[in-house]
DNA sequence: GTCTATATACCGATAGAC
DNA sequence: GTCTATCGGTATATAGAC
């Protein structure tokens, strides 16, 4: 497309394109975003964008890899640590949710990206996300052998599992809109952290007299 | 904004607007859609369109309104049965990926919506759907005094149930395109039904040494 | 109620000067 | 590398005949 020489590392024009675009994209989607938007967002000309970037789909894509990438670099980290398969579990959890929550453009734009059926996710980013799934499945079947982790079916574990990250993480900041509409009361305040949460739901589910107990 | 004295029930000409418009939206948004498409689709000439149903934004909410009624009423149908508080959960939870499946639109055009900070969405919509989630939580809260449940942040639970099945019907499409890029067999075939297994991993979790133990 | 034609505006992308 | 001006296409919405 255009040049890719830049690690996407600096503080220069394309980063602040694309941080433009992360938020516009975030915000209105694909087909809502404007270019001009973005481009007076970012403070450059329309004319400089395509010079740097290239043009929307180029950019959308771009701003895609990048926050991915964050969010995954974060997720390696994690499943580096030590500890139990279900403890790294655990804190993958509760880490992914953090990494999504420190991108919170991310889990807005994948959520519009399930719902189009991914239509402006190329193959090969796509192919990149696919990576992670397996690594975290290795960590599932890792706990079954252990014995410390029930067996479920894979595939659809690990889907609920990002689903309901970037679900509740991405309805945030609705929950306020929400509680205006509410009787004062009726929704309470919700101040647990939602990657501690989150972990606890998907450990022990919600029956009562799980092997852990409640914390308090 | 027009008339409403049709009860959405016959196969009139809204109903094959609304039947189009929510398709639409399902696949491209609300910025994506285009009105053309919608009243091509529907077999009816746009000027129609306008007469019968409003303006965009008008179709959008009917479309929500309509697709958000057809999976709350068959809610209510699964809430009303009998059983204990945790049966009931156990068939909320899979009747609602049922419903949801059904209205295969619903699920994307929420996530889309959640995307967006839902900021189509009217006050009065948003506030129908809060009833829904008043009665989960009565349902919670009694489970809880039944000792079948344990006690978690009400709000939060709630909104990771609705988050896990809306997000696992609305990605089912994506795990095909997901297939063929894979190596034959590492994405196993996840043939197990999207409701009966969020049901059960939101009620026994996924560690091992649940109180009721795997099925099989 | 139904349809054609059109007003009006906007958006993505580029040409071309500097 | 940077910017202005603009082209060409397309979108929503409506006017007005029948």
């Amino acid at each position: 497309m255009t040049r890719e020489p830049e690690p996407d590392s600096d503080g220069g024009p394309r980063q602040r394109i694309l941080d433009a675009a992360s938020a516009e994209f975030a915000a209105l989607g694909f087909a809502g975003a404007r270019v001009d938007a973005i481009a007076d967002r970012a403070g450059v000309n329309k004319a400089m964008l395509y010079y740097h970037v290239g043009d929307k789909q180029a950019l959308y894509t771009a701003v895609l890899l990048r926050n991915f990438d964050r969010v995954s670099h974060g997720l390696q980290l994690t499943l580096a640590g030590g500890g139990s398969p279900r403890e790294r579990l655990v804190q993958v959890i509760a880490s992914l949710s953090g990494m999504v929550r420190e991108v919170p453009d991310h889990p807005r734009i994948v959520l519009r990206e399930v719902a189009s059926g991914a239509v402006h996710l190329p193959d090969d980013v796509l192919a990149r996300m696919l990576e992670v799934v397996g690594v975290v499945q290795g960590l599932l079947a890792e706990g079954v052998a252990a014995g410390e982790l029930r067996r479920t079916e894979p595939l659809l574990t690990h889907l609920a599992i990002v689903g309901a990250v970037v679900f509740l993480n991405a309805v945030a900041p609705l929950r306020e809109r929400a509680a205006a509409l509410t009787p004062a009361g009726a929704l309470p305040a919700a101040t647990t952290d939602i990657g501690v949460f989150l972990a606890d739901l998907l450990l022990n589910g919600l029956a009562a007299g799980s092997p852990t107990g409640e914390p308090s």
